[in-house]
RNA sequence: CGGGGCGUAGCGCAGCCUGGUAGCGCAUCUGCUUUGGGAGCAGAGGGUCGCAGGUUCGAAUCCUGCCGCCCCGACCA
């Protein structure tokens, strides 16, 4: 993508709305626009990364067995009837009348409306486990909005729903997706920490909240910092095969919020050396909870042994949307935001320093077609902008490499190569530039 | 939902107390100069002062109501 074709509407001063340096930075970068509070519109560069991460996402659920499918925003009143929860959801959900003055409400949740999906046509034991997730817009009307995208109203998320057969297989479908989330914040380059959590108004028995450390985060977290250098399951991961030592490995070191803090149980399994107390944000949850929607929407499955039971559920979301806040205040400097190369909106910037110049331009197009056939999907500013400005916008829209190239550098043989997340710089030649990232 | 604050040009703000021609910086446009870390000079365009009502000869300014947004707390994926 050129530039001076692009839209990328930055801000040389910070909107006064925005308290925290992930918000101020998203304005600035122009990834977001606020259209109402709480609600934003996902400016082209945002709007890049969100897909990047919903595609990180979207892989790693499908590799640990899930199923991708769409459900709506809307959805009948009627159904959150069934479960109890239209009556008890409180003024967060957002209800609506269509012409017809049938009630229907903007989903904040889908468990009702995939219960309902999955008894309309699974009976027998023999077609589960099954797991059902989508990636879509959800709407929690947040008495007090705030942080940006980190609490929006509007929101995207992933959620996914498992169904089984009894407890053994429920919490084998937890375990998966436990392991998942490991894999998936791990790819975009976040220490993720699973900690225990309260089950809160979905219920259950059983749920982790994964949180990523930052000093800027919202909820204060204390863990064993032991739980930070733990291995992430790899590729290869036999997702059919027992993941609970791995999930054992997870869980056994103290890590908890401050919501379900036990100071006493702190000090006995940790050694005081090990002991972090920080702050974090929360990315993703997922919970057991058994029937709570199963018994009594009549999601009713026959047995081997030819007895209906509840399904056994469980339910697993990650913030994407949020997610975006998140990298950011674990990944920035005073100059901007340092993208992690996973998530990036681009993977480097071409710098031309003196568009117009026979020799500059000719280095920027060869640079620019070399790395975009090797799939690095570069950015060349070919704008007629002040160097200096030139760099304080790259640095600010954080790509992880800046490829610099003009007419000084030019005549020595050189361009000039920059690391965002080091600032590290080397001077070099064209065609070794271009090998060191890989086109 | 309790408490506080703010709505004036795209962004950041002054003006309001004490009513009288709507301003500043950045950004934008034009010209000239400049050009390896957010340039300089000169000129130009851009506003129903959040909305509605009231007081007044006259309202951005005073009064009333409404709307929107932000901050602290409670709450929360």
């Amino acid at each position: 993508m050129r530039l001076s074709r692009f839209f990328l509407p930055v801000l040389k001063e910070t909107p006064s709305e925005a308290q925290i340096v992930s918000h101020r930075l998203m304005l600035r970068a122009g990834l977001i626009r606020q259209e109402a509070a709480g609600i934003y519109a996902w400016l082209p560069l945002g709007f890049r990364v969100l897909k990047k991460i919903e595609q990180i996402v979207r892989e790693e659920m499908n590799r640990a067995g899930a199923i991708e499918l769409l459900m709506p925003t809307l959805q009948l009143a009627d159904l959150w009837r069934e479960s109890g929860r239209y009556d008890a959801y409180g003024p967060e959900m957002l209800r609506i009348l269509d012409r017809h003055e049938r009630e229907l409400l903007y989903g904040p949740t889908n468990e009702e409306m995939i219960t309902e999906i999955f008894r309309s046509s699974v009976r027998s034991y023999k077609d589960l486990p099954k797991n059902l997730y989508h990636i879509q817009w959800k709407f929690r009307d947040e008495q007090r909005p705030r942080f940006g995208v980190m609490r929006g109203r509007e929101f995207l998320m992933k959620d996914a729903y498992s169904f089984d057969v009894d407890e053994a297989g429920a919490r084998h479908s937890y375990n998966q997706m436990f392991v998942a989330y490991l894999r998936t914040f791990g790819r975009m380059g976040l220490k993720a920490i699973p900690m225990r959590a309260e089950t809160g108004p979905i219920g259950g028995d059983l749920s982790h909240e994964f949180i990523v450390l930052a000093e800027t985060g919202e909820s204060g977290v204390f863990c064993d910092r032991r739980v930070l250098d733990l291995p992430i399951p790899g590729e290869d991961v036999d997702y059919d095969g027992d993941l609970s030592p791995v999930i054992e490995q997870w869980t056994n070191l103290y890590a908890a919020t401050e919501d379900v803090h036990e100071p006493a149980r702190y000090e006995r399994e940790t050694r005081p050396e090990d002991r972090l107390q920080t702050r974090g944000i929360e990315v993703g949850q997922v919970f057991y909870f058994g029937d709570k929607y199963s018994k009594p929407m009549k999601a009713l499955i026959t047995g081997p042994d030819g007895v209906e039971r509840p399904a056994q559920m469980g339910s697993y979301g990650v913030g994407v949307s949020r997610l975006l806040g998140a990298i950011i205040e674990a990944s920035h400097d005073d100059k901007g935001i340092v993208w992690p190369d996973a998530v990036a909106p681009f993977g480097v910037g071409i710098v031309n320093l003196r568009p117009g110049d026979g020799a500059v331009d000719a280095a920027c197009a060869q640079a620019y077609a070399a790395l975009s056939k090797a799939g690095l999907d570069p950015l060349l500013d070919d704008t007629d902008e002040r160097v200096g400005a030139k760099f304080a916008v790259m640095d600010l829209i954080g790509l992880p490499w800046q490829l610099i190239i003009g007419p000084k550098g030019l005549a020595d043989g050189v361009v000039e190569l920059k690391r965002r997340s080091s600032g590290d710089k080397q001077s070099l030649p064209l065609a070794e530039a271009l090998k060191v990232l890989g086109a």
